[in-house]
DNA sequence: ACAATAGTGTCTGTGAGACAGTATTGT
DNA sequence: ACAATACTGTCTCACAGACACTATTGT
């Protein structure tokens, strides 16, 4: 019967050259200070979680998320020395176009590949990997990839998605016909890629499906 | 920037009578007072989330649980007419043979079947359909129905599991196939359900094996 | 003997994985 | 012409679903 603080912590996801990055923070000021976190901070009254998130991450960042989530909820009472600081830990996705990381109130942001980070700032290293954990877990059985590419995308494009976070992926053939057999997964959208090499691969736009029945299955 | 109230409140799951059945307790004071709802209570100053959780099914009933994990929190500023509380949700289960629900704490405790539950305090109708999601999915992709029979049990009993919650399931042939070629999922004990009519059923224990891989299909 | 329930064997269709082959682009 | 990439078609194997059949008990 003991008030707490209450934070929002959020794991951001992008997929940049194919690798699967999550944004961190440097911290100025104490605890931690000038150690990477995930970006987040407390709760204002009257304000709900999820709405604390969103604004946290327009303040440090200037991304537009496709998805945002909960993820669990941190409470070891000795997680921050400050006091009892309980977390609300969220995942979100942006596309991999989002370059500016930096935003008004953080001194310093950046893209981390998901397997080299560097030592983060309270839990926020266990609130990392099972966010990790989760988006490899959601990709498998859900439409979740369309969150990490643009509004229009190709299907090598979504299949580079599953590459990066899994590293591991069905080839081209067998994933396209998973996708296109799956209604409401990707809708084609009739333009083609033009520009690059090789044939243009036709572009896609999300649809309304959000499960996968059956899975795809991770190597 | 405000302290806030933490509360934990416990989704409790059993089989009863081949129904799922939901843990709720009667409220003895106000706000809703009357009211059924979901064990839980305040947590405690320097008590861990999950530690309050157990503490508060000790209190309000006297049941072992199998399997205890976090659900996800709940935090709109309107929630609680007292005023600013979160309260972080918990999915337990209990084996089907847990009668004496009532507790020393709540004036009134009892079993009631998923599907006829009466009208809930606060927003633990909302929770309350989280949950029953959260283990109908979990029975797909995971040994979870193992955590809702005893120490021993046999594969018909397992089945009717998947049959209450669902309310539907492979056929016992199809599904002794699949949970027997899963290592670790239920592993022979040797000995034989006797005393009922037709031909005993062999007894198997809950194995280490946590996922299913590839998943049961929901009818 | 018969009903009831547990357990085995078998057929079939779906779909994933592998991969050969075709199409369409830039150089 | 050739390399590179997108896309199509086909074969095979694993496995879920359906269900006929056998086994073992109580009445």
């Amino acid at each position: 019967m003991s008030p707490v603080e209450l934070t929002v912590d959020i794991a951001l996801f992008t997929v940049r050259d194919d690798r699967c990055c999550l944004l961190l923070v440097k911290r100025g000021i104490a605890p931690h200070r000038g150690r990477w976190a995930l970006p987040g901070g407390f709760v204002l009254e009257r304000e709900g979680l999820e709405v604390a998130a969103c604004r946290e991450l327009s303040e440090e960042t200037a991304i537009e998320v496709t998805h945002l989530e909960q993820l669990r909820t941190y409470g070891d009472p000795k997680r921050d020395p400050r006091g009892r600081v309980v977390s609300v830990a969220y995942v979100a996705l942006a596309p991999g176009l989002a370059e500016p990381a930096g935003g008004s109130d953080a001194a310093e942001a950046r893209w981390w590949p998901v397997d080299e980070l560097p030592r983060l700032a309270f839990d926020h290293a266990r609130i990392a990997a099972d966010a990790v954990e989760r988006i490899r877990a959601k990709l498998e059985y859900t439409t979740l990839a369309a969150a990490f590419v643009g509004e229009s995308f190709t299907l090598p494009e979504l299949r580079n998605v599953y590459l990066a976070v899994w590293g591991d992926a069905p080839d081209l053939p067998n994933f396209r016909r998973k996708v296109l057999s799956t209604p409401g997964f990707a809708e084609p959208v009739g333009e083609v890629d033009a520009g690059a090499v090789g044939r243009p691969a036709a572009r896609y736009r999300r649809g309304p499906a959000t499960d996968l029945h059956p899975p795809i299955r991770r190597g």
